[in-house]
DNA sequence: CCATCGTAGTTTGTATACAATGTGCAATAC
DNA sequence: GTATTGCACATTGTATACAAACTACGATGG
């Protein structure tokens, strides 16, 4: 918990919400240069904030070349979501013995403001931000911590997709209904039928995505 | 793979290897003055260094206050080998029916000139290097590199612990008949017996870290 | 005597300037 | 016409210099 933010921490947010929100193609270099100016800093903070992508599998750095930003193929993605299930499910299970109400009532909590969000204009901006928000507060009562780590880092590489997706179909309600059922079958310490959805919910997610971005190559390729 | 070292790469390395040598103490600071002298480079490619192995958890960046090497609690360790646990039999389920006849030659290959090198004297220094190699070398034909980087990780974090161990115990000799007896399973295609002594190789190599931990802060304490 | 504030000194964070490397185009040779 | 070489330019990587923030210690007030 930085106190203070430095300039690289600032310049670093925002790029990783740029990156997040579509706005490079994959591939694309990003000139230190042109983000200093952007950003009204010197060159320094900007590459700091570069490597700080480069660790969360953001941007490529290539010595003397510079960072490009990534794209995943369809096979690290299932990859990723296989992971996603494999490390999800673990802290699910470990989660659920130990939920206090409070940690009930934080997780309704979200849902709430989540749903009071979809229904004023849906603000895909920060769908992401709940999401993750909804399934830390189920998971981090197992205490965890390095496997938490490990899940952000996870959901950081997907969430590009995961916004794709959310554009492209209207998945978003279902995912509201799944995290109610999900939020359910917690509070009443059933854990494999929890754990069985949860992995349903991801791997159709994952689905979702890869079928999105086979029809835009598809799109691509008669284009 | 850079076709080229930066020196920030060179100080990133090098400084790796001290920490995980166990040159410095848990939570010293590392001052990036003195690093720079050391390795006759300026503060920049010395703070580019630091953040690189921030990434990779081997030391924690305060703003303004500089880096400290991280130090794990017990509880983080025996979080860190159970994930090792859920990851490495995940793969190594998946990679035994991809093994090839090389693959396996391969494998046996790391066996033979890791017991040359145990015949010669101990070589210490790098055992963490040719074990982790051959782990690698049977999970990898399973195909999935972002496991493999999240495992790598993982191993990167405990690494200093290992050693430690293997200093104050004899283990090199069993964790060495236990990897033969990996191959063998590996070879034969049984999955579940290669994944519960895998599971068994891990585990026991944390109680026995966590041994040597409570063993030496007890000493601390008496001193 | 203890607590709080201010100041000096140290260390980190960032800007500017320079060096090293990679890229692309043009000129030349075949 | 094509391939190769060399040079100019653009971009990254690093050194130096400066600004900002933290730490520690002592002075001042309660």
């Amino acid at each position: 918990m930085p106190t203070y933010k430095t300039r690289a921490q600032f310049v670093a947010d925002d790029l990783r919400r740029r990156i997040l929100g579509g706005e490079f193609k994959g591939g694309t270099q990003l000139r230190q240069d042109a983000l200093a100016k952007d950003y009204e800093v010197s060159r320094i903070p900007v590459r700091e904030a570069l490597l700080a992508l480069e660790s969360e599998g953001l941007v490529e750095f290539h010595a003397h070349r510079g960072a490009f930003t990534t794209e995943l193929s369809v096979a690290k993605i299932r990859e990723l979501f296989e992971l996603r299930i494999l490390l999800e499910t673990y802290v699910l299970k470990r989660a659920i013995p130990e939920l206090s109400d409070a940690d009930l009532q934080h997780a309704e909590n979200l849902l709430r403001q989540y749903d009071a969000a979809l229904d004023s204009g849906g603000q895909i901006d920060n769908w992401s931000d709940y999401n993750f928000a909804f399934h830390q507060a189920l998971y981090a009562p197992a205490g965890l911590p390095e496997t938490m780590s490990l899940i952000s880092q996870l959901n950081t590489k997907s969430d590009r997709y995961i916004r794709m997706q959310l554009l492209y179909t209207q998945e978003i309600e279902k995912a509201e209904r799944e995290h109610h059922d999900l939020l359910e079958l917690a509070r009443q310490g059933d854990i494999d039928r929890a754990c069985a959805l949860l992995e349903q919910h991801i791997a159709e997610a994952c689905e979702g995505i890869v079928t999105v971005l086979e029809k835009r190559s598809q799109d691509l390729q008669e284009a």
